[in-house]
This record gives structure tokens, C-alpha cells and sequence, in this order.
DNA sequence: CATTTCTACTGTATCGTTACAGATTGCATT
DNA sequence: AATGCAATCTGTAACGATACAGTAGAAATG
């Protein structure tokens, strides 16, 4: 609780050894409260003595503004929320997106605040939540559709967010993305450097704008390297059990792949399993190439290739996007793109 | 940002398509801001069919306090602050708690703060601010020590907190902790059940409290079942090239141990590595038994013996202990051992 | 009937901050 | 000397909610 008594002090002034609000610093620099605010926010109208001395004797008492007080009377609320499907990864995946937001915001007055929601609820609920209630400045949201509804409707409604993940429905709006498609061709090459020419795909769900440029990636590339499709029926959002029995099937057929592409780290663990299950060995009957966020893949098999996406960087531009957007900066200034990360050798 | 001008409408009464406050009510019921407020919180001095009306239209109108308000008057920030070590896991163990804490906290007028911080810099740090600056109602904290200045600190300033972890000084506090000790007895049983007499123990960081319910459990274990210590000189806080280096060096020597029981499940996939590398085999040459709270051992390797931790159901125990704390329930009330789960065949 | 008691409701002040509309001062300009 | 004009500083009101100290009217009491 912020509120304690004040004891043996005039009413009107915090006592010492409660938490100083502007009324601490007024009382003791003798001036008036709105010219410490002013100060403090280094307004114009403000001698610069002035605002020094302010300054000093807030930085003494560790003076911090009080949030509720800013945001009853500005609305500013200094709060980022970060949408997340519970469901969204099995490996920490989220975590360090967590973490590289948290780093940016760390020298901000921003603090996050999470928002999961299960995905197979309505994931417009916790935006909507967040645009009725006002509770932040910025949004952060993943798992994007080409022409995600909540990426309209924060649009509409003038709520500075970044992306995880694309649109592709002439929106414009700050995203942050993996270059999918440069993983999915690149992934092709190295199989088929190594030799590989019937190839399968494990593929993002189709709803997901990612999907696309992974297909993309991965078309053009078994043209560009001349390899050919496998067909396989099941995509990264199915359970693992799913997963390797589809895998296991595939590789007992008598025209299995030589090569696997997987787009996600925890799926290429059943993917693994699925071909182990089939007596198949990496490297020698086939290969696979595997995105990653968290460099764990190559400590289960180092014969699978990886790539790695850095989440954390993308949790750390998403969060220097929002703020940026926050401030109006114009969204088209707010993309970027990462390129996968191919270590040399594993581990 | 939540202030928008008013158009055409009173200037004291919020226009319809703002977002609704007491007054709107207020206006709507033709009761006073006060009746309203209290109507709402049920209280006892105010009608009964009164309360219905207020509610009706409280309902009507979607009404939600707003935070600011609330926490600038009462000082009751509704907000649960998670204070998480950057570098606590590489696999989703931290996601998992935050899905348990937000299932909980979703009944609730609770919002979940995340506060990382690398502990590597002092982990006192974002407990003080959250003190300082009032910016919570309740913490959860976790890698506890025996005599964890943190602990120490909320519980002298009153500030309601649940722990993942219990210390070990007379302190006495809401926590949750996974029964550490059952799992290396346990652990230690089954390897010896399976002819397994040399015991290697990855064991966590020596100033964590789990570190001495790993060793009792572990040493009653090897008493019990007569079964012998060999010794490893790593923790499971080491960067995984250096644990399997380790075990890779301690599996090559002449009296390499048999079994091996870990601690964390991402130290299990460097131990494994380990064995590999020195030629050696699980399931033939030796056995290892290892928590995870991600099931994903199993699918690394199958001979691995797995035991469950239940970390998103750690999440939703902590988060109903801060909020019990809140309403003052007391704190030797609020803990609870969740017991190792051992899944009869991995998968 | 006067008085007390109870029920149901309400006005005012306040939390900490900032927008806004002044107010004061000194100094240069007329 | 009067006026204008920066340059600085300040009081008041307001954001939305609630604690507190009432008030009005009805009902119970004497």
C-alpha cells in the first residue's frame, strides 16, 4: 500500500521517511509544485538554476514520479503489454523474448506487463482488453495472420504495437520478423550440397503469415538446387506424439525423403524421434535442417543443421519499436528483419 | 492514453462512447458517486434493490475501475510482481510459470509485472524498487537461499510474497517448493533397482536451499539402497559446454560411476552429451535419472528416467498464496510440496 | 408528540500529477 | 514615466476512486 499517515509533520508535507512526491521536493526547494513538475520535465519556462536545484534535491530523495498519479491525470500508463499464446512454444521461446524486451525497457520508466491467453480462445480478447480498459501504451503480439484481425484493429484504434511476425494485407505497422524464407532456401541448399534431392517440409500452420514465406523459401529453393517435395502431413503446431508418428510413417514408405526441413526447434526433437523410430539414421540415410531459438538441437544430434533465431533480439527490436511508435515514429521506419544464424559446427 | 475530450455532452457527465466511470453511473442511476461506488463493493449501508440497479447498469455499460484511480486513491495496485532471473532456464521453465500465475491470476483484478534481472547483478535490486516505489501488492520470487536476504526484506516491510524454493532459517512464508529431497531418494532407488551401485549427483548451486534436499535425499538414498558417491565437480548453473566436459572427462576414468542423477533438465542433455562422447551408453553402461520440468527428455533419448516437476502448477500454487497473503490469510497456511511425478515410460 | 435510532444515501476532501490560465519581476522600448 | 514583453514562477482544477463525516427521512422509542 502507498498510503501511510503522516505522522508529526504539517499535513500538507510527506514526511522524510515516506516517499517523496513533488510536495516533498516543493517544501524543499521553497518553490511551487508545478514549477518542480515543469522542471523536472525540463519545460522551457524554467531558469536553469532552477531546474538544477530541483534536479539535485530530487535525485536526493530518489524521487520517482508516482505511476497512478501520471496516469490518472495524463493517461499515460508506462506499460507495454506482451500478448502471448500459451500455447506457443514448449521451449523457452517465450521466455527470452521476455527477456530481451526487458532489456530495452530497463532504461525506461516502461514495465511490462504479460497477457497470455489460450489460443484456442479468441485471441482479439486480450487486445480487446487492453484497448477498452486503456491498461497500456504499446502491445507487443505474435503468431500474426496475413491479415491478422487484432493488427486492424489496433491500427484503428491509434494503439502503438509491434509484430512478431508479418502481415501481408497491405497493412503497415512496426514488425519485427525472421527471415523464414531466406531459412527455407538456405536449408534447401545445404541439403542438397550434401546430396539430398527428395525433401520434406515440415511446415508452420497455414494460417500463419510465416507459412508463406517458408513455402516460398523452400519452393524456390528445390528449383534453384533441383530437388523435389516429399510430401509430409502434418505441420509444427501439432502435439510431438502427432509429429513422429507422421515422421515414422513417412520414413518407412519406400519413397521416404533423404532430406527434412522443420521449421521449429521443439518439433525437429519428434522429428528425430520419428526417424530414429524408423530405423533411419541422420547423416547417413538422410539429413535435417531445423530452425531454432534456443541452441539445444545440436546437444540431442549434432548431425542436425541448424539455424538459430536470436528471440531474444527480436523481443529487444520489438520493444525499441513500440516505444519508437509510442513517440511517432512513422511505422514504416519500425521494421526489421533477421537473417538465420548458421554456426559453423553445432553446439 | 484514456483522456479524450468530451463533445457535446455535460461537461461533468463522460460522453456515452467514453469509457464509462462512477459518474457515468451515477448519472444513469441518478444516484450519487458515492452510492455508486459503495453499491458496487457491496457495502452494507446502501439498499438492496439499489445495489441491482447499480450493477444492472454497471454491467450494462461494461464498467471497469479504473486502475489509476483505484491506485492513486487506496494505494492497492492490483498487481502481482514476478521477479525472474534472466539466466534461471533455458527451456521454458519461466513460460510455464508465468501460464500458471496468469491462469489464476485471469479470475482476478490482478495483472502480472515481469521483473528480470540478471543475477549476475544484485537480485536485491528489483525487490527494493518494487518496495520503493509500491509498484506491486505481492511478489513472487525464486531461486531461494537458506537464509535469503530477499525473504528477509518483503517479510520486514509487510509486503505479501510467495517463494518458488523455501528457505531454511526460522523464516517463515508462503511458498511452493518441489519435494527435492523424495525426488534424489527416489532417484537414487531406481538406479539402484536397476544393478546401479556408483553414483554421480549434478547437483544445483550449493548456495540454493533445494542444494541440501538434493544431498539428503541423495546420501539417505545411497544409504539406504548401499549404493556409493562419485563425486562431480560442476553444478547444474554451469554453461552446458562445461558439464559435458566434465562428465566426459569423469565417464573416461577408470572408476566411472554407473548412474547419474541430475537435477535440472537441461544439465541432463549436457550430461548425456557427455556420456556420448566418452563412448559410453545409457540403458548399458550406466543409467541416468533427471527432473525436468519441460517433457523433453524423453524424447532426447528414451533410456533417460525422468522425473516430472509441475512448474506451471508451481505458478498457479504461488499465485494463490501472494493473493491469500493479501487478504491476510497467514502465511504458515500457504505452503505446499508438489511430489515428483515419474511418468512409467518417458514419451 | 418529541426524541432517538436506524436506513439509505450524499458532499467534500484527498491521493500525485499535469494542463491551463494567470501573476510577478525586471528590463528595454516608447 | 508609461508601456510592452520576455522570462519565471504559481494557484487552481481536474483525472477516477474512496474515506469520512455528514444528512434526510422513516421508524421505533419513551
Amino acid at each position: 500500500m502507498e498510503n501511510k499517515g503522516n505522522f508529526g509533520q504539517a499535513a500538507s508535507v510527506p514526511a522524510a521517511r515516506e516517499r517523496p512526491t513533488l510536495k516533498t521536493i516543493a517544501f524543499m526547494t521553497g518553490l511551487g509544485v508545478t514549477t518542480v513538475s515543469r522542471a523536472l520535465k525540463d519545460a522551457p519556462d524554467i531558469g536553469a538554476e532552477t531546474k538544477e536545484r530541483v534536479r539535485m534535491v530530487a535525485r536526493q530523495l530518489g524521487y520517482q514520479p508516482n505511476r497512478a498519479g501520471v496516469r490518472l491525470r495524463t493517461g499515460k500508463t508506462n506499460v507495454i503489454a506482451l500478448v502471448l499464446s500459451i500455447d506457443e512454444e514448449i521451449m523457452g521461446f517465450s521466455s527470452q523474448m521476455v527477456f530481451g524486451i526487458s532489456e530495452v525497457l530497463s532504461g525506461t520508466p516502461y514495465h511490462i506487463v504479460v497477457t497470455p491467453h489460450s489460443h484456442s480462445k479468441d485471441p482479439m480478447l486480450p487486445v480487446r482488453y487492453i484497448l477498452e480498459t486503456g491498461s497500456a501504451d504499446g502491445v507487443i503480439i505474435s503468431r500474426i495472420e496475413p491479415d491478422d484481425p487484432r493488427v486492424r484493429l489496433l491500427t484503428e484504434r491509434g494503439m502503438p504495437f509491434a509484430t512478431h511476425g508479418r502481415t501481408d494485407a497491405g497493412l503497415t505497422h512496426p514488425f519485427h520478423d525472421f527471415d523464414n524464407e531466406a531459412f527455407a532456401h538456405q536449408a534447401v541448399e545445404r541439403l542438397v550440397k550434401r546430396g539430398r534431392r527428395r525433401i520434406a517440409l515440415l511446415q508452420p500452420p497455414s494460417k500463419l503469415t510465416y507459412y508463406a514465406h517458408i513455402r516460398i523459401g523452400f519452393q524456390t529453393g528445390l528449383h534453384d538446387y533441383g530437388a523435389e517435395e516429399v510430401p509430409l502431413r502434418v505441420n509444427t503446431d501439432a502435439p510431438l506424439a502427432d509429429i513422429r508418428d507422421v515422421v515414422e510413417v513417412m520414413m518407412r514408405a519406400a519413397n521416404a525423403p533423404d532430406g527434412i526441413v522443420c521449421s521449429a526447434g521443439s518439433a525437429a526433437i519428434a522429428v528425430n524421434a520419428g526417424i530414429e523410430a524408423a530405423g533411419k539414421a541422420l547423416g547417413r540415410d538422410l539429413d535435417m535442417v531445423s530452425k531454432q531459438s534456443v541452441p539445444i538441437l545440436n546437444w540431442i544430434r549434432p548431425e542436425i543443421i541448424t539455424a538459430q533465431e536470436d528471440v531474444r533480439q527480436a523481443g529487444r527490436e520489438m520493444a525499441k519499436a513500440v516505444i519508437a511508435r509510442i513517440d511517432g515514429v512513422e511505422p514504416e521506419l519500425l521494421q526489421s528483419i533477421s537473417q538465420p544464424i548458421w554456426p559453423e559446427n553445432g553446439r
